[in-house]
RNA sequence: GGAGGGGUGGCCGAGCGGUCAAUGGCAGCUGACUGUAAAUCAGCCGGGUUCGCCCUACGAAGGUUCGAAUCCUUCCCCCUCCA
């Protein structure tokens, strides 16, 4: 392994955050003679990131740290046309208004991880559908088309996959990466990117925009990708009983972000460290090594650095403070979530199942009702044995708050209103 | 356009006239053990329920039948081969 003299190169490397590059040598050689630009696309399929996307976001983040200008690409333009990569199912297609939305909601978080400004270092954010949504067919085919090959397009995993799995993939997915790779273009036009990062799935895709950058700019386009993640037990990333991880605190609260987080398998600690978190090494070192129980200490870190960047230091520090709280004192934290019932109802008794469905502990009354059957339901820590056991406001403190928990680590506050 | 194959619960995948809310696996939830970990073991795993049942569901719509995911018709979508 060589050594790299650009900052950014040695410290993405030695975190683990790098699967493949076009060329280390000769991407480190020109980081370490001047500032650059590089990219990252990110489509707007949803209305807020996740933790799947997290690792590109800190590799934008180092990137500026070390001196360098990032830009954050929204798909615009190809969310209209949805990639094929890593699928089988053609994807939904998404109006122009809901991409636009998508898009407004997913800019909210970058500003939690990148300075954005008019300055050389600063971030900028560029949407591609401010080019691609313009483009005419036949100029683009002489334009561009001209520099594919078909042949190789056909050998690209996203395509290729779907053709040996006999799964359809249609004109439209097939032409993906021509879009991207012509992003690759045009930002390289507008703003000198001469490197485009992203999950390690998206490797093809990059290489071809690095090769179609060549071919009609002659410009030397790098390509560099991260790993793909996932928990030691196999477990995708990024999903919980609610749903995926998302960093949108109105998706998902900074106290379950937090928590996420604190519930990290214990193999995964240093590597996690390593990639979400700017802890220096040496200290990351010191707590993976953490034996047995003690080992929860390096999550609380984990989680309180994460969530810090995500969602602030104090959004951070009241997320443990409500955990510590709640699981080593048992008490009945106030930051907790909390639903609110109407005072009468409660006065009048309500059925357990029904009030652990109310509170968004079960999806349903049926499943709330399993919830109690298994011994997994509590009200005050005091264990629920029938289902239609009535709660009444007698259960609540002087404060009118009650505590309900399903299983271990979910707890609610019900507050009669 | 022609011939054949196929569309089943979050996913994979059985079923091919009643015993099917539908075998099995994965994912998920809960319990036990622990450290808010992993592994393991056990239970649960469409919705409602006065716990009798009722509703929704096997691509869509009709039909045959006492009775259909299973048979027939039409339509939609996908795959393979031929043109």
């Amino acid at each position: 392994m060589s050594t790299f003299r650009s900052d950014f190169m040695r410290i993405v490397h030695e975190r683990g955050m790098v699967h493949q590059c076009s060329d280390s040598e000769g991407l480190d050689a020109l980081l370490a003679s001047g500032s650059r630009v590089a990219y990252i696309g990110f489509d707007c399929t949803a209305d807020s990131l996740h933790v799947g996307h997290l690792l590109q976001i800190m590799l934008l983040r180092w990137w500026q740290k070390t001196g360098h200008k990032p830009i954050a690409l929204m798909g615009g333009g190809t969310t209209k046309v949805g990639d094929p990569s890593g699928r089988d199912e053609t994807r939904q297609l998404l109006t122009s208004e809901q991409i636009a939305a998508n898009m407004a909601s997913i800019r909210r978080v970058f500003a939690n991880y990148l300075r954005f400004g008019d300055g050389p270092g600063d971030a900028v954010m560029a949407n591609n559908a401010d080019w691609l949504d313009t483009l005419l067919y036949i100029p683009l085919l002489r334009d561009v088309g001209r520099h594919f090959s078909v042949n190789r397009m056909l050998t690209m995993d996203s395509v290729k996959l779907r053709l040996e799995r006999d799964q359809p993939l249609t004109f439209l997915e097939f032409n993906y990466m021509i879009l991207q790779s012509y992003d690759f273009v045009e930002l390289w036009k507008r703003h000198h990117c001469i490197l485009q990062m992203g999950g390690s799935d998206q490797w093809g895709n990059i290489v071809m925009g690095a090769d179609l950058g060549r071919r009609m700019l002659g410009a030397e386009l790098f390509a560099l990708t991260s790993p793909l993640l996932a928990a030691s037990s196999g477990a995708k990333m990024g999903k919980t009983a609610a749903g995926a991880v998302w960093l949108n605190g109105e998706r998902l609260s900074p106290y379950d972000f937090w928590q996420y987080w604190r519930n990290t398998e214990d193999a995964d600690v240093g590597r996690f460290l390593r990639l979400f978190t700017e802890l220096p090494l040496a200290e990351i070192a010191r707590l993976e090594k953490l034996a047995g129980s003690e080992i929860n200490e390096a999550k609380k870190i984990l989680a309180n650095e994460v969530t810090a960047l995500c969602h602030g230091a104090a959004a951070a520090a009241q997320a443990a403070e409500t955990a510590r709280q709640t699981f080593e004192e048992g008490a009945l934290a106030s930051d907790l979530p909390t639903v609110q019932i109407p005072r009468a109802r409660l006065q009048d008794g309500v059925a357990a199942f029904e009030l652990f469905a109310d509170a968004g502990l079960a999806a349903s009354k049926g499943e709330a009702r399993r919830l109690i059957k298994g011994g997994g339901a509590r009200v005050n820590d005091v264990t629920v044995t029938s289902d239609t056991q009535p709660v009444t406001i007698s259960d609540a403190g002087s404060d009118g708050i009650l505590k309900l928990s399903a299983g271990r680590k979910r707890h609610v506050l019900v507050r009669a209103v």
